[in-house]
DNA sequence: CTGAAAGCGCTTACAG
DNA sequence: CTGAAAGCGCTTACAG
């Protein structure tokens, strides 16, 4: 039992293959097909189940409407569902997702690159490390349609979607002032990542703005440690610093720790300290009696890193394409009922 | 700057096409090219950057070495861990992977189903709805290698790789009885789902075997209620029967509001109340100062799929095809610090 | 309206 | 060892 290719449907129907094709792609009005041949090729395709090999089609058009998405890490749920919305919107437009998790290693992130540049994707979804830098720009260069998405290149002509964090701290800091609290220690993790330079300078500059300082009460913790060495790291800290009143952490799995640590503290929230955190974690929702947070609209991210790919698809790259989007995060305030 | 193809590198190494397909290959000690010439050509494919057009040799070979994985959804964190060591696997052996979400809704699974052939895929990985045996026995017969994961169609002749249901609650079932629970509940999701029907059976053998009684524990509730709904529904559940003193449930989000409910209810755990879950959550890290789990290895699971399909792309398919594998679930003590 | 032909970029028997 | 040719299954100018 081959598989049924177009030159069988177009002797079935006793007409050329190039009439099926054009049938198949709609133009049969274009073509001055009659009505009447056109129902009959198409009661032939429906009838033997027939359907084009699109592998063909790809070598043909030289498009596969395959798009690459290269996330950190798929089992991270940020990732996961930021792949799940991407999912729904390329499916919709004709798009297939390849992905692949670079684990935020510029080695495997330029081989996935190249891996997939071979299988011809149409385009890219990235979220790069630091060290992806050039490969991406000579995508960019050889006008490969492709969006950056959770980090970016600041000063370079490619396009980005992630949430605005120097709002987010800014509305999470302030929420915190407004209700009293003075001394508002932050919480981020060594890395050389944009987005947590960016809040952490924008925490800085955000107690500057209310004649704050900010020196004596900002934790850095090395990236990748062990649960238990994260818990200390914060508990010690916390323990040294008791005028702390409210903590702010700079993303989710630091505030989980930290809520570990503030129980191993006996310090009750929100009564002795007010905690906030940047991410939504599903945790939050239960574990603390009240916790803020800066929640990502990883939705309005996903969709609009699809926009900003599908405006390169479609009208070809130039540096005339929108360059980056921020999106507002939320404050949102999380209750155990 | 058009792409470079193997008639330019050929040109330029003054051979025909052939020879250079040949030497990409790996085919040039059995076709007999000096090795000065086929250092000649690698020379050049190296300095010119060349590499094959995979979509003309997926024409060509008839195989696109992508393989097509239809999860219930990608957000989740079951599946997204899955599709984690999924990937590496598959990578690792030169296939790449299109995911989608089929939501456990049969016509939108079927759907994809067919996009995936239309793509050509080489083989797939399927979380199947019950609904979507038709067309899944359709692609057995026509020989194409697919694997269900964490589902299967008991009694058909499709490869299939899951947790070992019977043995989990085996397990969770005998630790509670052993630690002297003689009230043993078991709250499940109402659904035609074959893994939460064995769990369900299995959890009545166990306790017929000890002479216990289920008819009175045992709580139904629908499928995707909200979270209020389901922690409403647990916490009348527990009210209205005292004598519970363990309660089983068949799956994690079930534990996790569950673990609600007997907060809401001021029981204590486990002094009050013992608790085991199937599946895994990271919650249960945090939350409570003990919960047992089943938890179920999603990396054994991912890498049998994997190996179960590749015997089928390697051997082709065939009822001699190793047809399903279980996979033993591990009883985890989760103690928060 | 329809047909014959070229070609996308490869691989692989076949001939020498 | 090497070369010429067919063909995977389509699409699309081109000619009529």
């Amino acid at each position: 039992m081959k598989k049924i290719s177009i030159r069988d449907i177009a002797k079935k129907a006793g007409v050329v293959p190039s009439t099926v094709s054009f049938v198949l792609n709609g133009k049969d009005k274009e073509m001055r097909i009659s009505q009447v041949l056109t129902d009959k090729i198409k009661a032939i395709i429906e009838e033997t189940g027939y359907y084009p090999n699109h592998t063909a089609v790809s070598l043909r058009t030289g498009k596969t409407k395959i798009l690459g998405m290269l996330v950190e890490d798929i089992a991270n749920v940020f990732f996961s569902t930021l792949a799940r919305t991407i999912e729904d919107e390329a499916y919709a437009i004709g798009y297939k997702i390849v992905y692949c998790s670079t684990e935020n290693n510029d080695e495997k992130g330029i081989e996935l690159l190249k891996m997939l540049c071979r299988q011809q994707v149409d385009g890219f979804m990235i979220t790069p490390s630091a060290g992806m830098v050039k490969e991406i720009q000579q995508l960019r260069e050889q006008k490969m349609p492709l969006v950056l998405m959770d980090r970016y290149f600041p000063g370079l002509d490619i396009p980005y979607t992630l949430v605005d964090n120097q709002d987010g701290v800014q509305q999470g800091i302030e929420h915190l002032l407004q209700k009293g609290y003075k001394n508002i220690a932050f919480v981020t993790v060594d890395l050389d990542q944009v987005q947590m330079k960016e809040r952490e300078r924008a925490y800085k500059q955000v107690l500057q703005a209310n004649q704050l300082s900010a020196d004596n009460n900002l934790l850095k913790i090395p990236y990748k440690l062990k649960p238990e060495q994260y818990i200390d790291a914060i508990t010690l800290f916390l323990k040294e610093r008791t005028s702390i009143d409210a903590v702010f952490f700079a993303t989710n799995y630091l505030g989980v720790y930290g809520l570990q640590s503030i129980r191993c503290l006996k310090l009750s929230i929100p009564a002795d300290i007010a905690v906030v955190c940047f991410d939504d974690h599903d945790m939050f929702r239960f574990y603390t009696p009240s916790i803020t947070v800066i929640s990502q609209p990883i939705e309005t991210i996903a969709k609009t890193a699809i926009r900003l790919l599908v405006e390169q698809l479609e009208k070809g790259v130039s540096t005339s394409n929108k360059k980056g989007v921020f999106v507002k995060g939320q404050l949102v305030l999380r209750n155990s009922t």
